[in-house]
DNA sequence: GAATAATATGAGTCATTACTCGCATTGAAA
DNA sequence: TTTCAATGCGAGTAATGACTCATATTATTC
C-alpha cells in the first residue's frame, strides 16, 4: 500500500485548488478531534463540503492526505526559520539559534494536538518522516548555520552536530507543546531547551535557574 | 473505546501463563514485521498457536496488546537503570549518567523496529504513555539522582531538569536506534548524547570531536 | 454556441478485522 | 472418580471504511 507521491491530479483552476484547500483544512480539523484512527475519507469529505470522489480526485489514498498537511508544516518550519535570519539581527550563532527555537515553538503552540498526530501517530511506512524537500532544505541551513560558526563550537564533526540539534529541538518541542507536556511554563522550558542546545555546541552556560 | 488497564482474567495456572507469553511474543514479531496497522489479533493468534477466543481471555482488545509491552519495556528499562546503578562504581553524576545512556541504548538496539511502533506509531489515547508505574520509577530514580547531586549541577530546578533529561535521553535514544538513524556509528552518537545532557546538567564539556 | 477538457458527484462494492459465544478440554480439589 | 472451576477453542457476526466508476456539471477553447 505505498503513499504515491504525486496526486492523482493537479489542480488548474482556481475551483479546484480551493478544493484541495478545503480537503486538507478538513483533514486537519478531524485528525485534531478525532485521532489517526478516527480519520476517515468520507467524513473528511462530508466536513469539507465536497464528495468522497473528489477527494481521490486529487489525493491517492488516505494517507496521503497526512503526508501532504506534514509537508505543508515542514514548509512553514523552514520559512520561519528563514524569516527570523533573515532579520537584521546577526547577534551570533546562540542569538540566531534561540530565535529560531522560539519561532518554532510559537509555532507550534498554535494546533499541539495535531502536531501529536502527525509526529506519533502517523505511521511513515514509505515516506520516511523528515525527508521531505522541506526538511532537507531545513537540514541544509543548520548544518550551514554551525558551519559559518565553526569557531564558536565545540563539536567537530558538523554533520553528526547538525542532526543532534535537529532531533533534539523537534524532540523538545513537541515534547513541551503535547499535554501533559512540559510540568513548567512556556517561557522556562524554551530556556532549558536553548541551555541543552548551547550546552551541547558551545560547552558552556550561565546558571539561569 | 477505551482500553482497560487490567486483562480481562488473570492468568493462575502455568499453562495460562505461558499462554499469555506467547501472545505477546507474537505480537511483538508480528508489530516488528508489520507495523500497526499491519497488525491484528487474529494473525496474533495464530502466530502464537492459540485461538482467538484465548487472546481475548487475558487482552480485552488489540491496544491492551500494545499497552503490555509497552510496559513489559519500561519495567527492563528501569531494571536495567537499577543494575547499573546498584553496581559498586560511585563515578560522580556523570559517570551514572554515563553508564545509563550505554545500557539503555544497548538494549534498545536488539529491537529497534518494534521500539519505533510503539513509541511513533501507537496511539496512546487512554493511558497517556510514559505515566505507567515502572516510568513513575524512572522518574523518581533519576529525579533523585539529580537530587544527590545538586552541587554538581547548574540546573536548580530539579523537576524540570528531570524532565529535560529523561525527554532527552529517550528521543535521541529513539531516534539514534530507529533507520534511518544517526549518521555515524553508534559509538560517536553515544558520546554526543552524553556531550548534550552533561552540557546541560553540568555546563562545561572537553572537546571530544 | 458547439465541442472538449476539467472537475465534481455519491451510491455502492468489497475486503478487512475486532470481538463474541456456545461448547470442549484440562487441572485440581474432595 | 466425581465435580467444578479454569482454561481453551474457532466459526461466525457485524461494523467499518477505503476506494471505484458511471454519470453529471462546469469551465475553456475555437
Amino acid at each position: 500500500m505505498p503513499t504515491l507521491p504525486q496526486p492523482r491530479r493537479i489542480p488548474r483552476q482556481s475551483r479546484s485548488r480551493a478544493l484541495v484547500d478545503a480537503i486538507l483544512e478538513a483533514t486537519a480539523r478531524i485528525l485534531t478531534e478525532r485521532g489517526y484512527a478516527g480519520t476517515n475519507t468520507n467524513l473528511v469529505a462530508e466536513r469539507a463540503g465536497v464528495s468522497v470522489g473528489s477527494v481521490y480526485q486529487y489525493f491517492p489514498n488516505k494517507d496521503s492526505l497526512l503526508t501532504a498537511l506534514h509537508e505543508r508544516h515542514a514548509v512553514e518550519m523552514y520559512a520561519a526559520m528563514d524569516t527570523v535570519l533573515a532579520a537584521a539581527h546577526p547577534r551570533g550563532l546562540r542569538g540566531k539559534l534561540a530565535a529560531i527555537l522560539h519561532a518554532w515553538l510559537a509555532a507550534h503552540q498554535v494546533a499541539p494536538e495535531l502536531h501529536r498526530v502527525l509526529e506519533k501517530e502517523f505511521p511513515f511506512f514509505d515516506a520516511p518522516a523528515d525527508q521531505s524537500p522541506a526538511d532537507q532544505s531545513i537540514w541544509h541551513r543548520i548544518r550551514q548555520l554551525l558551519e559559518d560558526h565553526r569557531d564558536e563550537i565545540v563539536p567537530a564533526d558538523l554533520e553528526l552536530a547538525t542532526w543532534m540539534v535537529l532531533q533534539t529541538m523537534e524532540s523538545l518541542i513537541h515534547a513541551a507543546v503535547i499535554p501533559p507536556g512540559a510540568p513548567r511554563p512556556a517561557k522556562q522550558v524554551e530556556q532549558a531547551i536553548f541551555d541543552m542546545l548551547d550546552g551541547y555546541l558551545c560547552g558552556h552556560q550561565k546558571p539561569t535557574t
